[in-house]
DNA sequence: TCCAATCTTGATATTTTCTTGATGTCTTTG
DNA sequence: CAAAGACATCAAGAAAATATCAAGATTGGA
């Protein structure tokens, strides 16, 4: 669940945002910082982290105004951190977008169980990882390809092979990349698997498999994906 | 965004209910009132509310055990009111599927606020509990399984794995996240139990056995159950 | 205590995937 | 044009993963 999610804390408040690394990152969070307002937003569009933590009290810009410039671009969970315990203040964050509002001091655990919320919420379909091309569709999330809308049937390495060439669409790969990625460092030199099952994905991918219009060969290179 | 939205209340404090009954009403939700845990529990599959608040302090059962048993087989947003402030009690409450924790006396401003959000992460894809599928239909609800109108009797494992399988239809699920959901952490390895547990289901549930039609293996990775 | 249901374990059969080699085709270049 | 290198295709045996069956062990309730 937190492993290895990128959380982006807004404070100015140096403690804080000190605390608040050694905490989320012995817990296995990815943490980055920003301790203004404008420099937070371009930090969101930069990093886009998975989770925000925002205080309310910036120098520069409302921590509200922050908040309401993120939401004109992005929907990532938004936690709020506040001094200020007033209902007018509650209900303007949560209205502004805000996930969830904290009043200062915070306990860190129940900090961590609200940010296990906001991440349950993200989990469905949102982050659907879809990619489109000709008749066939793969969405990485879950481990489905279809072409014309029927299901595909992969092995493991097919799949594995398509997921990187998608990561990686438009861009040559090379043989040794490839083969370092999907198969492990040692195998390198086994070209004649990329051969091998290159023409298995075409077999399953390409509308005509001798004349690959998704699956391109860069002879003496490598393979690329047609994006 | 409150417009006839169903909001069923668990609480035994007649006051209580009283209060959000009249506030909630005149701000245009539809509000169902249950006094007891057993009660709240089969309000909510009947009713389908929209959002559920619940008090943690009930007569018959713990309210923890009431979301628990909840989250068996509906997702619906769920707030929960309580008298302890502890981090412990909100960690536990929050961890086990509540939405959010709010600590009596709350303000209704901020109720409704973050009514609000709950409101706002559920637009997507609210889960049903029945599945249909073929000839097999499941009450998570209930925890009835019938096979062309049938009763067809699970064993407590059995069911725990066709629930979860239920709870992500579509996606597939890895061997190690079935062991560890249905069987617990320590037994992520023991990927023998999935064979003769698959087959048991399959032998149950599938109008072919050997031909699985709804349960479905994905060589090398997990199993999926048919959308 | 005993019974019945369920869980656990092991042996064996079946299916799928991986690996390998043989052979054919295309492209480039001397 | 011929030859060499790079790439594609096919298929069979090996290995790994999955399915099936059934006998002991456990457990909870009558």
């Amino acid at each position: 669940m937190s492993s290895g999610a990128r959380v982006l804390v807004i404070d100015d408040e140096v403690q804080i945002r000190r605390f608040l690394r050694i905490s989320l990152e012995a817990n296995g969070y990815e943490v980055h910082e920003a301790a203004a307002g404008l420099d937070g937003i371009s930090r969101a569009a930069q990093l886009r982290p998975d989770l925000i933590i925002l205080d309310m009290g910036l120098p520069d810009i409302d921590g509200l105004e922050v908040l309401r410039r993120l939401r004109e671009w992005t929907t990532t969970p938004t936690i709020i951190l506040s001094v200020r315990d007033a209902d007018d203040d509650k209900v303007a964050a949560l209205d502004a977008g805000a996930d969830d509002y904290l009043t200062k001091p915070f306990s860190l655990e129940e900090l961590m169980a609200r940010m296990r919320v906001t991440q349950r919420h993200a989990l469905p379909g949102s982050q659907s990882h879809l990619f489109k091309a000709g008749d066939i569709a793969v969405d990485l999330s879950r481990r489905l390809v279809t072409r014309n809308g029927e299901a595909v049937k992969l092995t493991p390495t097919e799949y594995a092979l398509l997921r990187l060439l998608i990561q990686h669409a438009g861009r040559v790969l090379t043989h040794k990349q490839i083969l370092r990625e999907v198969w492990g460092p040692e195998y390198v030199e086994e070209t004649h698997y990329l051969r091998v099952y290159f023409a298995q994905l075409r077999q399953k991918l390409e509308e005509n498999p001798s004349l690959p219009a998704l699956i391109l060969t860069e002879p003496g290179v490598g393979y690329r994906l047609a994006a």
